[in-house]
Formats: structure tokens, sequence, C-alpha cells
DNA sequence: TATTGACTGTGATATTTATCACAAAGTCCT
DNA sequence: AGGACTTTGTGATAAATATCACAGTCAATA
């Protein structure tokens, strides 16, 4: 388990009690790059505050297409699940580690708990609920009114923002992310190279445009 | 403004001061239907709490087209315009009066003191936040997965179960809540005829498909 | 170095959606 | 009744995306 400093370091402003709260009742878990951490309409029984590393936040449809969303990196958590007590607790999203990842895993009964007892969680879930909130409108308007194109280039720029200029992705990776063909995203890829976007490289590319 | 019992039926298990400090600082506004009651891009003042009819939330693009995502009923309250202290305060919203509306206009510097005071306001911000996401989950949902014919449907389910069976919508209405284009609203929604979903009449149809 | 498998490039074609064009039908107003 | 305007229907065509087919390239490893 991390020590207080450790916790403190990664969500600060929180009260003394709710660190030692935390300590008490939380587990460390760790997973591997791709594991699965939540599945849709999996029951919720834990939250999870990310620790070490990039999860990546899907939707998922019947046939197992994926839809990304949005990433959460170290001091964020998974807003789907701060499940409290009136309402349900089937995950509408998937979760997936990019990186390896380590998170703080904290039994369910423990929110209505901590809600009433600790302001600075109080403040915390809202704050998660705004950010994620956030990114999913970020996420319809560029579904809702952009071509693939415009949709790609918004994909990239938020992949080198997590993890820089060079990105290890298959064309196939990104076209399951954006729920398109990996021809498509081949040949809008090959535009991005011609027009000086990026430099294509094998399981790999390189965003160099300045803008 | 209202009472403290009309308060108390749309928003109930509040704290009695949180009613009063309602009464005292929160001003009672109405809109006709149509009414644009909050721009993208607007500086947020205050929070908004339907009391009466029914608001519809959009995104909306530099061009102007409209994406509906959701709809707020008396009780509910627009999640945006829950503004802390930490966070920007540019609405990433649309909201517009469906119907004639009235509802509560809260200044935004009580959020951070509300929070502070009421724990029953505390775990309405929370609650508000959640139905909301998960209604954005469902958009992106059938955005990204589903094409015209199915979200029509799914646009026309949603319409049916706030205004009953028969809907007041020209077709171009739809095209725009949609971000599509009337013909192909046209197009579809007369297939939908020759399926015996609906009957068409001019400015209005009826939902009949039994399932 | 030969084979295998994953990844990439690209033509051809099909499907879906958008756009243009115009006619027909209903509504409102005088 | 006669326009003027809004709404709806629908063909023709264009553009965007999906799907199929197949070849070429790279990397791992037996």
């Amino acid at each position: 388990m991390l020590n207080k400093d450790q916790i403190k370091q990664l969500f600060p402003d929180w009260e003394d009690g709710l660190y030692e709260s935390i300590i008490e009742h939380a587990e460390l878990r760790t997973a591997p790059a791709g594991a699965t951490l939540l599945k849709m309409g999996q029951n919720i029984k834990s939250t999870m505050l990310v620790v070490e590393g990039t999860v990546k936040l899907y939707q998922e449809n019947e046939e197992g297409a994926e839809y990304f969303m949005y990433h959460l990196n170290p001091g964020e958590a998974c807003a789907v699940t701060m499940v409290c007590n009136y309402h349900l607790e089937q995950s509408q999203v998937l979760a997936k580690a990019v990186t390896d990842v380590s998170f703080l895993a904290i039994p369910i009964e423990f929110m209505d708990k901590w809600l009433n007892q600790y302001k600075s969680w109080h403040y915390f879930v809202i704050r998660t609920y705004r950010l994620r909130y956030e990114e999913l409108l970020k996420t319809i308007h560029e579904t809702a009114f952009k071509n693939m194109d415009e949709r790609l280039e918004f994909y990239i720029k938020r992949q080198v923002k997590q993890f820089g200029n060079t990105l290890k992705l298959t064309h196939q990776e990104i076209a399951n992310d954006l729920n398109t063909s990996r021809e498509v995203v081949s040949r809008l890829l090959k535009k991005m190279e011609n027009h000086q976007w990026i430099v294509l490289n094998r399981n790999s590319f390189e965003w160099i445009k300045k803008d």
C-alpha cells in the first residue's frame, strides 16, 4: 500500500482522515498494458483512482466495437465507478490500461459513508464528474460535427498530448478507437504525410505539424 | 417567487436552510417556447433549476449547426451551469426552451458557499452531474455506432417519452437536432410510415410502433 | 535464409449520407 | 379565389465512408 505522502502527492487537499481511510480500506492493484479494467455491463464493486500509468475509457456496442472517449491519468478517477446508493451499478463504459497501471480500488460501500464524512471527498467527486462531463462534450462535438479526417486529427492531437510526438499505434488500433476501418485510417494518414503533418513508420508515426 | 412547499415538491429532501436560501437568493424567471436560455461560449452567471416546462440541451459548432443531447424536466438542473470556483465559466452547451418554461436562477457565487453549507445541495450537484453524464453516454453511443435510421428512431423514442405519441415536429426541426438534412429525414420517415411505425401528417406525426 | 505473420498501401466497388433541383400540397392572408 | 409562404416528396447526383481484394513490406524466428 502507498503511504500517506504518496497519496497526498497524487490527491492533494484532502482531509487527513480521508487519507487514513484510503490507507485502511483501499487496495492497491496493478494491471499490465492492454488489460481490461472494467467491462460494459459489469457490476461495479469498487471505485478506481489512478496512481500510475494511463487508462483509456471507451464506449462499446453490442458487437464489441469500441469508441474512444478519453484518457485517465494519475490523480484522476473513473467517474462511472463513483456509485452512490441511489443509482444503478452497472458499468456503462469500458476501461483499458494503455500502459502498465496501478490504481487504488475502494469498495463502493464507502462511497456514501465518505460523502457524508469528508467534504474533500465530496469536492473530489464533483470535480471528477465535471471533468469527465467536459471530456464527453468534446467527444460528442467531434463525432457529431466532423468528418473522419478532422476526427483523426483531433484523436492524434489528444494522443500527442498524452504520449508525445512519436506515437506507437498501428492503423488498426486507431481504426478501432474511432470505429472506422483500417483502410480509411491508412489513406487519411497517407494524406497527412503528404501535407507534412506526420512522418509514417511501421508501428508508429511522428506528429510534426506546427500550428 | 415560489414558496417553500412548491420548491420542496420539485426538489425534495433538501435541508430547510437550503429552501430558505433559494427563496432569498434565487430569481424565478420565465421564457417562452423556443427561447435560447444559454448560448455556447456565454459566460455563466447563474445556475438554472427547471421549475416548469422542458428544456433542450445542445452542442453547437462554429457554423451554428446544432446537435441535440438531452432534455431537462422540472426538478432537474443544468449541470453545465453548476460552476465551482476552480473551473472555467464559459458555457459549452446551448440550452433552449421547448415549451414555455420557468426556472430558478441562482447567482453562481452561491455555489461554493452552498456546497460548504448544505449537504443536500452537495448531493444534488453530484446527482445532477451523474444523470447528465449518463445521458451523454447514451448520445455518444447512438452517434458513434448507429446509422441515421437507427439514430432517428432513438431520437423519436426520446421525444415520445417526453411528449407522448403525437409529436409536433417538422422534418426540418428533426434534421437540425440530428445534424443531418431535411431530405434525409423525410425519406427515413416515409420508410417508417411504410413499415407502419408512424403516421405522417403535416407539421406532426404519430408514433404507433408497438414493441 | 526461408517462412510466417503482422502491418501497410491502394484499386475497385458498394453503401450511406449530403446536396441540388423542382414539384406538389397545405396554410395563411387579403 | 389568388398569391405568398411553408412543408413535404422524390429523382438525380456528389461526396464520404465501408468493404472487398490483393500485393508489398517488414520483423521475428525456426
